[in-house]
RNA sequence: CGGGGCGUAGCCUAGUGGCUAUGGCGCCUGCUUUGGGAGCAGGAUAUCGAAGGUUCGAGUCCUUUCGCCCCGACCA
């Protein structure tokens, strides 16, 4: 397997040059091994060969295009939920994409590795996500009985490897990655290959001495990531994120924004501000006035801060509305589970956000509590509130929005009643937080202006995790002075397959695929729709041996069988021969990017034409590119 | 894990307690055809997801179970 990756890292570009330079790599006369057809050319394919077929119908659970046509193109098939085989057209494609990302994690000086899959438990054990992470991973015993795990991540193995590497100073920074399977149990794959359980991912990890070394590591992420997700010619944002289960503080996530995709995406229309919704910030207003007298009133039928504000014949804004979850705080050293009623208080004009609910409470998990755990705390659900709760064994934590504003309607835990005046700090108290969730039209925290919601899909990642594992894990260097310092890492992922599958959603049309040529399985798609073989033979021939990667459609088919097959695989260019056209010395040529670009080359020039449009469909890719840099905040 | 849906040939699908399980695509054979999923003739392929039950009789009803899909919870 390594050198077959190793040997796949030859790129075709070599291997096209090779030929171009040397003639005897071409091989005129079909070869037989064994009893095998021979296939003469890896980086080209006759349809009559080609291992998969082409699906008329999509098939039943098909439910976006991208996947659908993914399917029926032949690309890739479904084992079960959440786990894809790719198929030699997949495949090729993925290797494209894996060969991008290689060439730039080699440009900002990335040494691959590969790093196992099944790992003992021990390592897991030690930073805690043994403990802390739920049934996402997989776990099961060898055959005597040790613990072991599916890697879903890798940051564990590395960070073993890289203790007993790095033991100086002297050598880092450092940078390496891999591009290895991952296994997550996800509750619920869905949407093909967008949200799966087993998957490709391209991972990095960096180490270094100091800050300011893992900022240099973290910005040429930032800007690689542009690089190769413009290569394959996905646009993608870049936002701020939640570093969730990952530890550490900065991160990115990039975007592709797509209604398929599952993350809610807050962008500002006037200033460059985005982020996770999870994360996201706006300007809250707040109604700070003197504080009156708390004061309990009659408000039946009430139990939604709607009915409570219509009874009332006041605005929700004046009113504070608790919102009970449990949630489960896990010791990480030794597993050991607890759970605890959760309250997030915030006014009732807004939501809470669960992510940065969680993340105020520190809780592993989070979930809606039940009524009766409500109850067996003394909280009235309806009308309730934390005022009057004993709070030794509740966690509360109060929005900004309602610390900082004051006399609001809130709960009297008693069915049918209400406090007006309700004060933080006086009546009641908690951790003070940003815990509501951005809606579109809010204004921005950063300029004012209006924030919008888009869907996206996460088609990378860059966290610093500073020292979250080396200090765990006791991955300590010697300094300059003999002194002991942990080693402050980066983690940087990009999910391959689903980059694909993005790319399979953003280019399509009604006929099928039509993925960008720095990405699509082959450059050409060769149609022979004449009697006589041995011309479509040499010109399939001529056009290896210029290095140009062909699939070559030389199936006994009808004309109307191969066109719909070429349009549905989407090659970017085809090359149709017919007897009229050959007749005159020339092919026909179509851009599948552009049906209306009809062209008509010269048989003595193809070659070169086709170099010249193959430059072309490139550029196209690459001069979209948009690229940023991250600097760091001072 | 909660709610819903679906499992019939490689794919899509008909079937509403009653005879030998429907049709299309695909597949195989022969002939014909070769510029947009062609035509004619012939053919193969289904323990109706699995197990149990009700019934004279079950693809169809009941129970259990497995799998897949959708919504939600969940999700680096």
């Amino acid at each position: 397997m390594n050198s077959a990756t190793l040997l796949r890292s030859f790129s075709k570009r070599l291997i096209s040059m090779m030929r171009v330079y040397h003639g005897e790599f071409s091989l005129s006369t079909p070869r037989r091994f064994g009893t095998m057809p021979f296939v003469e050319e890896k980086l080209s394919m006759r349809m009559s060969q080609l291992f998969s077929k082409t699906l008329r119908e999509a098939p039943a659970g098909a439910d976006n295009k991208g996947y659908e046509y993914l399917l029926r193109a032949g690309f890739i098939r479904q084992l079960g939920a959440g786990i894809f085989s790719l198929l030699p057209l997949g495949y090729s494609s993925v290797k494209n994409i894996e060969q991008i990302i290689r060439e730039e994690m080699d440009a900002i000086g990335g040494q691959e590795i590969l790093m196992p899959v099944v790992n003992p438990a021990d390592i897991w054990k030690e930073t805690g996500r043994f403990y802390s992470i739920d049934r996402e991973m997989s776990r099961f015993q060898d055959r005597v009985g040790r613990d072991m795990v599916l890697a879903m991540t890798h940051e564990e193995v590395v960070t073993d490897i890289a203790r007993f590497e790095i033991d100086s100073y002297k050598r880092m920074p450092q940078l390496v990655y891999q591009i290895q399977t991952k296994w997550r149990d996800d509750p619920r794959p869905r949407a093909g290959l967008i949200r799966v359980r087993e998957f490709t991912m391209k991972d990095s990890y960096s180490f270094d001495t100091d800050q300011a070394g893992l900022d240099k590591q973290y910005a040429a992420h930032y800007l690689a990531y542009f690089k190769i997700f413009g290569r394959t010619g996905l646009s993608t944002i870049v936002v701020g994120a939640d570093s969730g289960m990952m530890g550490g503080k900065i991160s990115h996530e990039y975007m592709y924004l797509s209604p398929i995709g599952e993350d809610t995406i807050i962008t500002c229309d006037a200033c460059s501000y985005t982020a996770n919704r999870q994360v996201a910030a706006f300007r809250k207003e707040y109604f700070a006035e003197e504080m009156k007298e708390l004061e309990k009133v009659h408000t039946p039928e009430c139990p939604t801060i709607e009915a409570l504000a219509e009874y009332l014949k006041i605005s929700t804004k004046l009113t504070a509305k608790a919102v009970f979850m449990v949630g489960t705080f896990i010791d990480d050293t030794n597993g050991e589970e607890e759970q605890r009623l959760v309250v997030g208080v915030i006014r009732g004009d807004l939501e809470i956000e669960e992510n940065k609910l969680q993340n105020a409470a520190k809780a592993n998990a989070l979930r809606s509590a039940h009524s009766e755990e409500i109850l067996a705390a003394g909280i009235v659900p309806g009308y309730g509130s934390v005022i009057g709760i004993r709070q030794d064994k509740i966690l509360v934590i109060a929005d900004d929005s309602v610390a900082k504003s004051n006399n609001l309607v809130a709960g009297a835990n008693e069915e049918g009643y209400h406090y007006l005046n309700s004060n933080f700090a006086r009546d009641w108290n908690g951790t003070v937080a940003d815990i509501a969730s951005a809606q579109s039209g809010y204004a921005c925290s950063e300029c004012g202006g209006t924030l919008k919601s888009s869907k996206g899909v996460e088609v990378g990642n860059i966290f610093q995790l500073g020292t979250r594992y080396s200090e765990s894990m006791d991955c300590y260097y010697q300094d300059e002075n003999g002194i002991q310092k942990p080693v402050i890492m980066g983690s940087y992922g990009i999910g391959v397959g689903r980059l694909l599958a993005c790319l399979a959603e953003e280019y399509h049309d009604e006929l099928g695929l039509n993925l960008p040529i720095t990405v699509a399985p082959y450059q050409v798609h060769l149609v022979s729709l004449v009697k006589d073989a041995e011309i479509a033979e040499k010109i399939y021939r001529t056009l290896i041996d210029a290095g140009i990667t062909v699939l070559y459609d030389d199936r006994k088919e009808s004309a109307g069988v191969k066109f719909a097959d070429a349009d549905l695989i989407g090659l970017p260019i085809r090359i149709t021969l017919g007897n009229r056209s050959l007749k005159e010395g020339k092919v026909e040529v179509k851009v599948r990017s552009n049906p209306d670009e009809q062209l008509s080359f010269d048989l003595a020039t193809l070659v070169d034409k086709m170099r010249v449009l193959i430059k072309r469909l490139e550029n196209q890719i690459t001069d979209s590119m948009h690229l940023e840099e991250w600097k760091p905040e001072k």
